[in-house]
DNA sequence: TGTAAATTTTATGCAACATAAAATTTAATA
DNA sequence: TATTAAATTTTATGTTGCATAAAATTTACA
């Protein structure tokens, strides 16, 4: 008869596995930040956290499975930033927004930079997916013009869906130039500030476009001359 | 005494060889263009151009050195069609520029795509690049904004520099959702045309701001009930 | 048709990812 | 604390793709 095992075992093996696992993670993170996207491989990464190869296959999976656990962890902290926001005028949503982001990556810029384009490069960000980051950060886009609108800043004359995607698509597209290494994080900053109060002031009210379109120089004018 | 030779030989020989090499770039885009940059491999290459790898490497160069010829050849096209331009208005400006692109890109749209992920993997789209596609296509959107300007269709309030920024930025970034699989031709084309009109919207006359908003709506409604 | 140069191919090496099977370690329990 | 079965790690090996030196072949001209 085979002898009946408590559960305990498998219970600790568990939370050591979890802690080993997380540790190759926090290697091949360092690595990446350290040297760049280009000199991550699992045999670096093997030496590094100490073990061998076929360990980190066994423990996470192969080198794709990886790279997209460390792009998992980056976009949680990334979302944590987005949902913290409270309504009150389109400008201070959006740098309060891009200020978030700015501290976030600010950390640790290598590391963020190198996880947006392994995502990327791993199609971890489709459009379509319906959890995905991108459906959640138009959500998000929507509802400020809602916002913007029902407080008076917008005429309502440009469709909320259309502004939204605007919105969103310079947010990003600043975003792609800085993961690309094409500008650095303060360029990012005025980019993403510039595009976003642009997209707002084709619908705003004749009263506040001028509004936007004064912090909008500023921004744009401290960034240039810092170059 | 070494025998003195005619250059004719010389001249067949090299004349030969760029054949070959045609050949061979032109077999490379077929692969692209059919199985996707991922199928691209040299041994593949080899094979369906009927050579060996090293003949490769001695015609071309290194796998990298393949993919820039192509890359170059698109980029090359690619401006051909950015150059032929004479403003009347944004809007017609917006649309037959658009429209250039989506012919070009409508006939072999595979291999363009591909060829645009591989330009952006070998950093051949950097923006300092003096000679670049990019600082050529910020030229172009800055003369837009000047006629634009000159026509009496934007007021001035927003920096040229600034504006012309955010013309070029939402271009690209709808390249970029098309260029990665994100979405199609047809909304690539919406994307591109409203965050152009969009951004013209936002320095627009009292007059002419309207008009702006009308298309874009169109175009926008257009493209949401085609899916 | 011979010849020197150019070109192609054969043969081989290297680097990176991947995995089967053997050896070792682990944690509960008697 | 010695045993044991399971989990884990490692050794050994395979595969694929890029790259190149050196040998074999082809080329174009005299």
């Amino acid at each position: 008869m085979k002898p009946v095992r408590a559960q305990g075992g498998v219970a600790t093996r568990t939370a050591n596995k979890l802690k080993r696992k997380q540790t190759i993670l926090n290697t091949a993170r360092d690595i990446i930040a350290t040297g760049g996207y280009a000199s991550f491989t699992l045999a670096e990464l093997a030496i590094q956290a100490n073990v061998t190869v076929p360990t980190i296959h066994n423990l996470i999976g192969n080198k794709s499975e990886v790279l997209t656990q460390l792009v998992v962890d980056m976009v949680e902290r990334t979302e944590q930033v987005l949902s913290s926001t409270a309504f009150k005028d389109p400008i201070s949503a959006v740098e309060s927004f891009t200020d978030n982001l700015m501290s976030l990556y600010h950390d640790d810029e290598a590391f963020y930079k190198a996880a947006f384009v392994i995502g990327e490069q791993e199609s971890m960000f489709e459009h379509g997916h319906a959890g995905g980051i991108f459906k959640k950060s138009l959500k998000l886009a929507y509802q400020v013009c809602l916002d913007a609108k029902e407080h008076g800043f917008l005429v309502g004359n440009i469709n909320s869906e259309l502004l939204a995607d605007r919105l969103f698509a310079n947010q990003r597209i600043a975003r792609y130039d800085w993961m690309h290494g094409y500008i650095d994080l303060s360029e990012y900053r005025c980019q993403m500030i510039c595009g976003m109060l642009l997209t707002f002031a084709a619908d705003a009210t004749e009263e506040y476009r001028p509004v936007l379109i004064a912090k909008m120089s500023t921004v744009f004018l401290e960034s240039v001359e810092q170059r």
